[in-house]
DNA sequence: AAAAATTGTGCAATCGTTGCCGGAAACGAT
DNA sequence: ATCGTTTCCGGCAACGATTGCACAATTTTT
């Protein structure tokens, strides 16, 4: 039904070869002027489009590449899709987005389908129940450029773009303690993530210059990283249990931070706990129990990501050179 | 350099025909029964997966369909990819997700992008600031099928999916109403969106029942749907600066609802006003001016537009009976 | 035992585009 | 007039998978 015209319209209708209107409509050398000019013409007139699919299957590849996040409905995320996007469509490829909604099975089976040819490379953040990694390892051996942002996979050697995670925890939580917080919780994504251990080094870090115990009760790992919201609300209930109730938590993520304030709001309505966490959301300030935040450049992360995959894509020469940028992270208090 | 295994291989190793192959992979029909298992199992073996784009070439179509929203970030507009999501992957097909961030051009590029024939249908709501549809009327009249949701195009003679945006402003504008506000201002989206003017004609009903004059000072129009926050700004600054200030707003859209507590933020800490407005955000409870907000079903609208979408795909002759779903609103109060 | 029916497999075309090879015409130089 | 060199263009093959048709091999029928 749909059906859009194509160079040998073209050929038939000026009585040409294909082989001729196609160089006249890309290469133009060896074609005459007059030729080149009756085709361009002809091709503006009648909207001509080359069939995108034609051509990936005899250039065997897309110009388009994949991105695999936990959920666009993050901030941080869609932040860094719209970095991924101004470089992408600039250079030319299409961007296709999935989401693994962290789980497992989903991610699976996500990068199986942008592998398979349709796409010709990936940037990956990694699902929270991710833990095995053979589906992205063998994609990898087999040639296909992947980027790793945000949640990485140290051992995997290809280039790698993350916030500092370490500094940002920290500068959280010595806020927390400047601001004359002694038990400082901490509620963690999933332990095997590596912004997981970052950020809880850079919290012990920040207590032990502070010459605060490190209390292994107060750490509390979720993990499916807040998408089921009993884990988070079990977290903090089991925090406000304890016989030496926090007075303050620094939350490692931006879908926890909302799952935190959530269960705050109905196990500690005496609000009596400040708060302060990863988030990249825009409305952080209007929020209630106010909750200052780690923010991270995701727009730059989504940027050079993408750079960085799109040289390994038009790389000549297999890439042995990888890099690993880390980024900085800014603090915003919010009383 | 990434190289996938292709038919022509399993057909050399195995000393076969390409056709052999691939009848044995499918069909399975007049293949004999041990040729087709050595063939399976050999495929099997070395994981082999056909190459859809050669199989979009031959079938002149992608499996994949495309959707355009003004951006991702938006709830409403996640959970209804989620919705399109759900029912998409099931028939088999796979997703394109293109951000129009509200503006024309960007509405234009995307969506030829898409058209060329690397998606079989689209799914799309229209963004804040267009006004001229000829790009999509063109592709509509070439045969493209194109499902409309939320933001959709009353002209255009195809099938279309939103919620009962009237009611859902009525009960919003009532609620204000109820809780004694007299004087309600609103604050709408781009007068040209089907949205805008379903919702302007609630909130009318709504105060014409409970014979409180309409005034069109009260009214604020968002001409970028609130993606420049000075237009916000501005709206809100005018109400508040009018001889009789308003005491509530009914707020037509999230990221409107969003944009006006900022605003009220710096411009009126007195925080005099109650504030309702459309929202499928889930943290809105936990927002200090409190929004009681309008949720429409957007999952459901998600997986409706796709059934439709796909009916059109495959549908064997040209549709001409289109329908429009309506669905219903919920209102969630917060103190 | 010859003809017919059945079964299994290969050939070749197709989808739209481009690269490569070679051929025809035009031109200049000898 | 002949040869060599450009210039311009058409034909063919290929990318990977599918499929109608043909044909060979086997089995069944007469």
């Amino acid at each position: 039904m749909f059906k859009p015209t194509t160079i040998k319209d073209i050929a038939i209708a000026l009585n040409l070869s294909t082989s001729t209107v196609s160089r006249a409509l890309r290469g133009g050398y060896e074609i005459s002027k007059e030729t080149k000019k009756i085709v361009l013409d002809y091709a503006e007139k009648i909207n001509f489009t080359r069939n995108p699919i034609a051509l990936s299957l005899k250039e065997r590849r897309s110009y388009s590449i994949g991105i695999i996040v936990c959920e666009v409905a993050n901030v941080f995320f869609s932040q860094a899709i719209d970095g991924i996007e101004s470089i992408a469509y600039n250079k030319g490829y299409h961007v296709v987005i999935s989401q693994s909604h962290d789980q497992y099975e989903r991610e699976v089976t996500n990068i199986k389908h942008l592998a398979n040819r349709s796409v010709d490379g990936i940037i990956i953040s990694l699902a929270a129940e991710t833990k095995d990694y053979a589906h992205i390892e063998k994609l990898h051996e087999q040639g296909l450029p992947i980027v790793f942002f945000d949640r990485i996979l140290e051992s995997m050697k290809t280039h790698k773009v993350t916030s500092n995670n370490k500094q940002g925890a920290f500068d959280a939580t010595e806020f927390l303690i400047n601001k004359g917080c002694k038990r400082i919780a901490h509620i963690a994504n999933a332990p095997q993530l590596s912004i997981t251990e970052q950020r809880r080094i850079g919290y012990e870090e920040a207590l032990e210059k502070h010459k605060i115990p490190i209390r292994k009760e107060y750490i509390k790992y979720c993990e499916h990283g807040g998408r089921l919201q009993g884990e988070v609300d079990e977290a903090i209930k089991s925090l406000l249990e304890l016989p030496e109730k926090p007075d303050a938590i620094f939350v490692a993520s931006d879908r926890l931070s909302m799952g935190c304030l959530s269960a705050l709001k109905k196990y500690n309505p005496a609000d009596d706990l400040l708060i302060a966490g990863f988030s990249n959301s825009d409305v952080v300030n209007l929020l209630k129990p106010s909750l200052s935040c780690v923010k991270q450049p995701a727009f730059e992360m989504g940027r050079i990501a993408t750079e960085m995959l799109i040289n390994l894509i038009e790389s000549k020469y297999p890439v042995e050179d990888f890099e690993t940028k880390i980024l900085d992270t800014s603090f915003q208090e919010n009383e």
